[in-house]
Parts: C-alpha cells; sequence; structure tokens
DNA sequence: AGATTGAGCTCGCCA
DNA sequence: TGGCGAGGTCAATCT
C-alpha cells in the first residue's frame, strides 16, 4: 500500500486515514471527500449534519470544510491551529482543530469516498495592485483630488487612528483626507470626522472615493465635509 | 473513457478537459490540481505565475483558487459569475469566470495532474448561533444590561441606520443600545453616537459587549455614554 | 437592483 | 501580542 497516494473509493476507512495522515505529516496539501459530521464551538457554535462534503487541510494546519455553493466556507481553522487526524473507535476518521483551548473545529468522516494530495509549490509570484497603491498614486498627483493640493503625510496618526492623506490646499488650509477605493459608506464619514475633530476642528474634511449613496452624502454635508469622485481606472491607467 | 470520472496523472490535457467539463455541465463539484497561471482584473488586477494550484468550482458557477496557507482564497469568483470551461488552442485548459462584463478571472491549466468531482448532497442541516440570537437573549433577559431596564423595540429604524435595540430604563429615560458579541470597537461608538444624535441627544447610549479597549472606553467616555460587560458564554449557557 | 451591515469575518501592519 | 483598518471583502437582508 502506498501510504501517501490518494484514498481511492475502494480503501477502507483504516487505509484512507492512514494515507491521509502520512500525506498531511509529509507537509503535502490534503483534499478529502465524505460523509462527515462538523463541529465547530469557539466564538460561534455550528453543527453540519451528516452530509457529503469537501474538507482541504493545508500544511500549515488551516482546515476549510467548503459549502456547494459560495466561496466562503461552511466552517474552517485558521492556521494558527493545532491541527490533529487520527482514527478513532467507532473508526471514524477524525480531525480536530483547536485554537485558543476553547475553540475548536470537529470533523467527523463515517465515510471517506476519495482524497488528493500535493506538495505545495515553494512560492509563486504574485502581483496585485491595493489602497495602499492608490493612495501612492495621489500622493504622486494630487491633482485627482484637488488643483493646489499639497500632500504632506501619509498615514498620519492622531489619537483615534490614522489619516490617510494629510496636506495643505492652496489657500495653507489644513485638509485631512479619508480615501476610499469603493463607494463611501456612512462609517467612512464619521471615521473622517473622528480625526477632524481630534486633529483640528477647523481642517477641511475630504472623503475621496469612486462614488457616494445619497444617505452617506446628506450625513457628509451635515458636517460640511467634502466630496471628492475619483475615476480609479484612470488613476490606474487600466487599458 | 468515462467522461464524468476523475482525472489520473496518466490523462493527457484533452482527456482532462472533457472530463471536467463533462462533470461541471452535469452539476457536479470540481476539484481540480494542476499547473496554473491566474489572472484577475476587475475590482483589483491580480497575476499568479505559473505554479501547483488547485481550483474548485462549485456547481452555482463559484470559482475559488486555494491558497497553501491561508483559510482566504488566493483569488475567486463569486457564484453571480457566468463560468466557461474550454480546451484553447495552445493545448491548455482554460477556466474564465465573468461577472459584470469587466471583471473576469481567467485561469490556464498547462498541465492537470488529478481531480476530484461529486454531487453535492441536495441540503445539509446546519444550525448555529447569530448576533441576532444575542440580541433575542437580551431582550428576554435584559437584566443581563440593567435591572430594571425595558426593551421596547429591536432594530429600531432611523434616519442613519439601526438601532439594535431600544427601551426605557427605570427613571423612565430613553435609552439606545448597541450590541456586539466581539470587543467592542471605537467605530462602534460612532455608530452609537450617530444613533443618539439622529434619534434623541438626552438619550442614554448604551455600548453592549465582551469587552473593550482602553481607547475606545476613553472615546466613548468623552461622549459621557457608558460600557455595559455581558458574558457571551453565559447568555448562551454553553458548557 | 441597490444599499446597508454583520462576520467564528481573515489578514496584515504597527505599536 | 493586541489593536485597528482594509478587503476584489462575502453574503444576507431589506427596500
Amino acid at each position: 500500500m502506498e501510504y501517501k497516494s490518494d484514498v481511492q473509493p475502494k480503501d477502507n476507512i483504516r487505509e484512507a486515514t492512514n494515507k491521509i495522515i502520512n500525506a498531511h505529516t509529509a507537509g503535502e496539501v490534503v483534499i478529502i471527500v465524505g460523509e462527515c459530521t462538523v463541529n465547530y464551538n469557539g466564538s460561534a457554535w455550528t453543527y453540519l449534519d451528516l452530509g457529503k462534503r469537501s474538507v482541504r487541510i493545508n500544511p500549515s494546519g488551516a482546515v476549510v470544510v467548503s459549502g456547494n455553493k459560495s466561496v466562503k466556507p461552511k466552517n474552517w481553522q485558521t492556521s494558527d491551529a493545532k491541527t490533529d487526524i487520527k482514527l478513532d473507535d467507532d473508526n471514524e476518521l477524525v480531525i480536530e482543530s483547536v485554537k485558543n483551548s476553547d475553540d475548536s473545529l470537529l470533523i467527523r468522516f463515517t465515510n471517506v469516498l476519495k482524497s488528493i494530495h500535493y506538495d505545495p509549490p515553494e512560492k509563486n509570484v504574485e502581483v496585485e495592485g491595493t489602497e495602499n497603491d492608490l493612495h501612492n498614486k495621489l500622493i504622486e498627483n494630487p491633482e485627482y483630488i484637488e488643483d493646489g493640493l499639497n500632500i504632506t503625510e501619509h498615514e498620519k496618526s492622531v489619537k483615534t487612528g490614522d489619516i490617510d492623506l494629510f496636506g495643505y490646499d492652496e489657500n495653507g488650509s489644513d485638509v485631512i483626507i479619508e480615501v476610499k477605493r469603493r463607494k463611501a459608506q456612512i462609517k467612512n464619514v464619521d471615521q473622517l470626522n473622528r480625526y477632524v475633530k481630534t486633529y483640528n476642528e477647523n481642517a477641511r474634511g475630504l472623503l475621496v472615493a469612486p462614488n457616494i449613496s445619497d444617505s452617506t452624502k446628506e450625513y457628509l454635508d451635515s458636517y460640511d465635509y467634502e466630496f471628492i469622485s475619483i475615476d480609479i481606472s484612470e488613476i490606474f491607467d487600466k487599458k
């Protein structure tokens, strides 16, 4: 019997468990399909009744129980958990992943249909654009926000948090800027207000985002802050 | 050749693609392991260079490219996307999942090592506890918050949002309550403040949560609102 | 369809 | 290690 090889439908639960334990111990990614129940008890509690599911165990110890519709898993345990795999007395494959002593995910397979194991690659090259990239673009080109604007600080720390962008306008007034790469929300106005009140009551408050809803705009207006619309595609020069 | 059966290492890319297309068309969950590149272009852009990865395609059309450490996927497309699988002219298995016409995930497999396909269950039984359950527990037992408290409304709608719990205390004063099942954060104070200012400047504002950080407490105090500590385990009677 | 908000958020950064 | 905010947030719910 090849102990690290994938589980086949003909394998009994004991063989399946051995193969899975050996693959996990060898540092491989393990994906299991079978009939299982799932119990989570921690910051919430969840119980999934016996059903066919797939479970992924990363070498890091992260465990993911996938649903059949969403991107988001049904249950999971992050990689700071300790994950243990064993065959219990009832001949069930048990995966127990525990964090902080009172946060546990317990998966019981009564039947393993098949599995895949594979060596993860060392490291893959990844490239992406983040909110910080947007900050940098705006620092390089403050005219996207306003002509004559001078940005002097990035992530300026004040008592109640960090101001995304800080500077002064052509009249020399302090300008406090909160940047969003998505539609501005009411809580972003709260955040901006917190920074203005904390740093300088008389500063201008700018909320910079691609767009804003009417109700949020109304709330922003009630504070006499300003909304600046930006075109993300233009700034990143996409296509 | 069994067209819905799993891909084996001996299968060439044409056979692999056919098996995968047939399984997906038949409404099965498909999990593929192989060498691929990933391109995402939409609200952000990402490029993953050629590397060994696993990709999950749900019957709903949701696509998930898993990393080897985190619970969170490296790339994905939600189930409202249209997912197309085909063999292209360069003999590569291409998975193209497109949302709003300018939000696309493109996965190119140069080599498929193996795959698993399985019929998803009709429906699994799931039970869990949510923030709404906590609201209901507090409505049933307002003494967890304060003796003599009367809760009269749940999710009371005001101009700037919904008040979690609303009522009056033993002195007849209006009480506006924001409930959190996790540690209270500074933005929760903003939210509470918004509701008090919008509904009744003179109402008491209570922030109810298991605990609170010093800086948040200080900010809460500056508004003269109150923090009430609750014990989630006690309320849900866990263990 | 759009807006809002919770989430076992997860993850990363920084004090 | 804890606090805080971003996220391609996702997903549910209500309008």
